[in-house]
DNA sequence: CGTCGTCAAGGACGC
DNA sequence: GCGTCCTTGACGACG
């Protein structure tokens, strides 16, 4: 089994290289001359997408060959303020070469549009606004010619009141998306409210791949054993062109439970590496910690003796 | 220069 | 039905 490991936007190693810089709605404003509020947004824009292909080099040279792109590439993006913005076009032709370089090095790039994308909630308008947020990165990634191996990670959404009518709600509304959206989604189990098998159902119902979150599992999981999921999770991405993905993250602590730590617990990462070993399949796990690449390397570092674990490069590993 | 309140988003929940 | 909290990295005012 070979198992790949990857980090989420940042780096702690680089510095002076945030791929999220932005500026806030208020300050923006302040500003009179629209060609000058343009320049400003032009300019943080460009700089995002500089240290985002200075932490594709980065990664390419300690072989991380998963990454997750930051949502806050292009500032304010999906705010009605840049409306009139022709962001695409003016940043297009950096966009193009940052994904030549994640075809040429074979990256596997996904984004995950944060929490307040509900493709399931009740309300119009904040349907349609999750709409245009999944617009916003399919039309990054069509413009950096990704195919629809680079997906769009979100969770099922809200409760409101009733999971069995909101799990519908999402069911329908996925199903009038158009077709390039439906492409990339894929879904991942939250930490409050839909389970590992509540997404596992409605994955294979969909037939669309699932992430499964292991520590959202440990916060929500309806006394379900993890072990016997793992087979039917795998097999939702059986049509893919890539293989399988897992986040992993470790709880801070026993009051914050479901905050990420600095670091992954590598006990508690083994015991679920265990898990997997009689499944025989490679897959690749999206380290979710607020270390970000640094905690990475210090999984590695703390996995370095286990007998059964051998280390292909600095970021993978044969099992 | 470091610190701390604010921002951007929608839902959940307590009163 | 209103206010507060949640989450995240970064902004930006302030001392």
């Amino acid at each position: 089994m070979k198992i790949r490991f990857g980090y989420v936007a940042m780096s702690m190693i680089l510095e002076d290289c945030s791929p999220s810089k932005t500026i806030t709605v208020a300050n923006l404003s302040k500003i009179d001359e629209e060609a000058a509020r343009v320049n400003k947004l032009t300019s943080l824009a460009n700089i995002n997408l500089t240290n985002t292909q200075r932490l594709l080099y980065h990664n390419q040279v300690h072989d991380i060959k998963v990454f997750r792109i930051t949502s806050k590439l292009v500032p304010l993006g999906t705010h009605p303020i840049t409306q009139n913005w022709d962001w695409l076009n003016t940043v297009g032709d950096k966009l193009e070469l940052l994904g030549l370089y994640v075809k040429n090095n074979g990256f596997r790039i996904s984004a995950h549009p944060d929490h307040y994308t509900l493709l399931n909630s009740p309300k119009e308008e904040v349907f349609e606004k999750s709409i245009e947020d999944l617009e916003y990165h399919c039309k990054i990634f069509n413009r950096m010619g990704l195919d629809s191996s680079a997906k769009l990670v979100i969770h099922v959404g809200g409760c409101y009141g009733d999971k069995i009518s909101s799990i519908q709600r999402f069911i329908n509304n996925y199903n009038d998306l158009p077709q390039h959206l439906k492409n990339r989604i894929i879904l991942e189990n939250d930490d409050k409210i839909y389970t590992a098998r509540d997404v596992l159902n409605i994955c294979q119902h969909l037939g669309i791949p699932m992430v499964l979150d292991i520590h959202h599992h440990w916060c929500n999981n309806n006394n379900d054993d993890i072990k016997g999921y793992l087979p039917a999770i795998f097999d939702t991405w059986t049509h893919q062109t890539l293989v399988p993905k897992i986040h992993v993250s470790s709880p801070k602590d026993d009051k914050k439970f479901r905050s990420h730590a600095d670091n992954i617990d590598p006990v508690l990462f083994l015991d679920f590496l265990r898990m997997t070993k009689n499944l025989n399949k490679d897959f690749d796990v999206m380290i979710e910690a607020k270390n970000k690449d640094l905690a990475l390397f210090k999984l590695m570092n703390d996995l370095r003796n286990i007998p059964e674990l051998h280390f292909t490069n600095e970021a993978s590993i044969e099992y």
